[in-house]
DNA sequence: AAATATACTTACTAATAAGTAAGTTTGCAA
DNA sequence: TTGCAAACTTACTTATTAGTAAGTATATTT
């Protein structure tokens, strides 16, 4: 695989998650890596094929992050502590997830794109709602709901939260993740 | 105030709501109200202007309909039922929330407008904080947290459940809205 | 050594964007 | 009736966009 293609896809999602999709260029890609637009479309052919590109990567982040965790033997709990690691870090490095940055934009992104945004957010989903029932099972969680609504309502709450906290700073974003993981003690 | 302007606004914030700040342009709303470009600029200057105006509407609307309830003597379950069905009604006209909209945007967007948008978030964020505190003051919810921790994560659920309502189709949005609520009842 | 594929650059096109300056129509006030 | 302001249109500029066609250098294969 080529450098240039991974360093593409990597500031790509790096614009996405920042500034959005329709707010970043081709010539923002290019100038940061030194290289000519027309660069870009070699590997890239149009926004559209980038767009796609970046959702597949962090579908097969997500799937392998999933299957590590499995393979290891983290127990439920330990399985969504990790998950919501993923959106510390991201609030640490002032970005928003993918889904939350594309979310927005379906009605002005290709078909394909929202296809592939439609996978991770059905895949994140269903892996939640998995993991809230065998960990009930377990007695490692307690909650009332429906699995798919906890599931749903943790979800949208880490996915909002990243953004609602850029825009109110005062929000402790540790102690409220942490209070999604409490709200699921015994 | 010219009807004109109003329309623009109008337009303007649904365009805001279905395709994104980044994504819709002066000639989407000239189109549709039958006018010319240089019209919009008559009214508005530059998209900036249009959009922080537009937050600016949102944020009257949102203190109109907080002073509204209150005059009635809405209850907290009340307000926060009244609530909670700004967005059932969003969720039935596929559009997003105005915060939820642009906030991916804030990198993009001028000071001006993020400044509105910031306002908007505290304002809903102070209002939902200060009903749950009360309510559970009264006796009218049950929860352990934070009352500003538990705003947070109702508000980032409503936020977000929007955007992955239309990305994950078997969603039923009603019961997600009424498990949020339910999850406070004593 | 010749042919070919990879990884680009150069140089461009066509479309669309926001924004502006100057002119026109219409209604109202002095 | 003239003057003036409000609400536009006409006609345009400038910038940026995604995208393309054709060329070039380098490495690899035949």
């Amino acid at each position: 695989m080529s450098i240039t293609r991974e360093k593409i896809i990597e500031l790509g999602e790096d614009l996405i998650r920042t500034k959005g999709y329709n707010a970043f260029s081709y010539q923002d890609i290019s100038s940061e890596l030194g290289i000519k637009n027309a660069a870009i479309h070699y590997y890239f052919p149009s926004k559209e094929n980038l767009g796609t590109s970046i959702v597949k990567t962090n579908i097969q982040r997500f799937e392998e992050m999933a299957e590590n965790m499995k393979s290891r033997g983290f127990d439920e709990w330990h399985q969504l502590e990790t998950f919501i690691k993923i959106y510390t870090k991201s609030h640490r490095e002032q970005k928003r997830c993918i889904v939350g940055s594309l979310g927005p934009d379906i009605n002005s992104l290709s078909e394909n794109t929202v296809a592939e945004l439609r996978r991770i957010s059905e895949l994140i989903l269903k892996w939640l709602t998995a993991t809230l029932t065998s960990g009930r099972e377990k007695g490692l969680f307690a909650f009332n709901e429906e699995p798919q609504i906890k599931a749903l309502l943790i979800l949208s709450s880490l996915v909002a939260s990243l953004q609602l906290a850029r825009l109110i700073d005062k929000i402790e974003y540790k102690s409220f993740c942490n209070a999604i993981l409490e709200d699921l003690r015994m």
